[in-house]
DNA sequence: AAGTGGTCTAGACCACAGC
DNA sequence: CTGTGGTCTAGACCACTTT
């Protein structure tokens, strides 16, 4: 039997925030998957021996880290890497009349290989350790719009290399559905540069054009790496957008 | 004698919700200006005729958007423009070592004239109307990293023009001491170009460099917009970073 | 010591979803 | 109708800052 996981009143950290964690704990080893509801409010206050607005307050932060949906009368579901959140939390390039859509995707390559030292650093695993490597163009509306390279690492992801032309499009639901692996939150660094021989074939690009290179590391929900990305991108009918607030 | 502005509970808005709008205008008004502390949660309960719990949730989202700051056993305090805000806020670019500074400024032009079109129709003010148009070059460490055009509704900021090469290198903290502006949130559009001669003169370029372009709007506390900036910025030595979550 | 925000509780009532 | 989350209250106690 499950015991309610003493918890203390007077301590470091405040209640709500120890009954956070438990939950985040719990559904990270997949006591709930994607689209499951919790348990209610009072159920959870019952077992952790806490008054319902403790949980509530719990929930609240899982909601606005987006780990949760809430449902009035209905309950609060774990959230799935549908394509509308990749797109809204995952995609910033949007053509410049103001369409945004996930673009389709072609595999050019996805094979094993060593870790580079320095993608073995950025994902915390030993150099030489077996990554996957995917190698993607892009389309929106048949046109290409950008090509980008992804290194996973084949622990988390065993098997992967296997899916090769069949990949999806919108791997974050790949990843959840078949490793367990929830991407949570990820860092983008950008910069402009000019476009080379492979950008200008795979694009049909000018020599020299300047693209926008985007650098992402996702973490999963404990904050690890697990997922390096590299896209360059043609801005000429596109951009990024990013809200400040 | 102001009266608590009768607040129903039966009603379409939530009384936080309904209590945050209250205080919002208040604070827009100037009823307390930046670094001033609003009146104790107590008060504003009872001026308000709700019970404190509610007034907390109030100021709890106006904490969320950095409009106030809680201390605790102190006060809440209306934000300010300080350099720590604009650049934890507002400024995204960091020297690839991971440095990150507000770079200083060279004012080059500063001068009223008529907003054309495309400018007037973002700024929500009609064609031809003045604005106030600034280009600065910014350097980081004494190397020139970007030139930027801002440009600003004139009606907004009577004289602003005047401060020419006096103008401070944050702006942002001028527009709110000396125009009652608080710059609230803004959305920036990235691309990637090629420099131009007069890029390439100011930021000591190869001709042709990729360059990054952003073009931002800045909002007020009404969301209303109150300056376009274009800046565009060698990516040689810094990257613009994007934390998604 | 007094005043502030921060946590926590218990309980009431409402709005909505699903049976 | 029942169960869920959403709002609201009143009051207790704690942690921190200021006087």
């Amino acid at each position: 039997m499950k015991q309610p996981q003493l918890i203390q009143s007077p301590s470091p950290q405040p209640l709500y925030e120890q009954v956070r964690r438990l939950l985040v704990e719990r559904l990270t080893a997949g006591d709930w998957g994607p689209g499951e509801l919790l348990p209610s409010e009072a159920a959870l206050a019952k077992v952790y021996g806490v008054s319902q607005g403790t949980v509530r307050k719990a929930v609240d932060a899982m909601a606005a880290e987006r780990l949760v949906v809430r449902h009035q009368g209905r309950g609060t579901e774990v959230a799935k890497h549908t394509s509308e959140r990749s797109l809204f939390q995952f995609w910033h390039l949007y053509s410049d009349n103001g369409d945004r859509q996930i673009p389709t995707s072609d595999t050019l390559k996805c094979e094993r290989r060593k870790a580079p030292a320095r993608d073995a650093k950025l994902l915390g695993i030993g150099a030489g350790e077996p990554v996957v490597r995917i190698n993607r163009c892009r389309y929106v509306k048949n046109s290409p719009v950008l090509i980008e390279w992804i290194t996973v690492p084949a622990e988390r992801f065993p098997g992967i290399e296997r899916y090769g032309h069949e990949l999806p499009n919108t791997l974050y639901a790949l990843y959840q559905t078949k490793y367990q692996v929830t991407i949570q939150s990820a860092v983008e660094n950008l910069k402009a540069v000019a476009s080379n021989a492979r950008d200008e074939r795979y694009l049909k690009l000018a020599p020299g054009t300047p693209l926008l290179e985007i650098q992402r590391i996702a973490f999963d929900l404990e904050n690890r790496p697990v997922e390096l990305r590299t896209s360059r991108c043609s801005t000429q009918h596109l951009h990024y957008r990013n809200v400040l607030d």
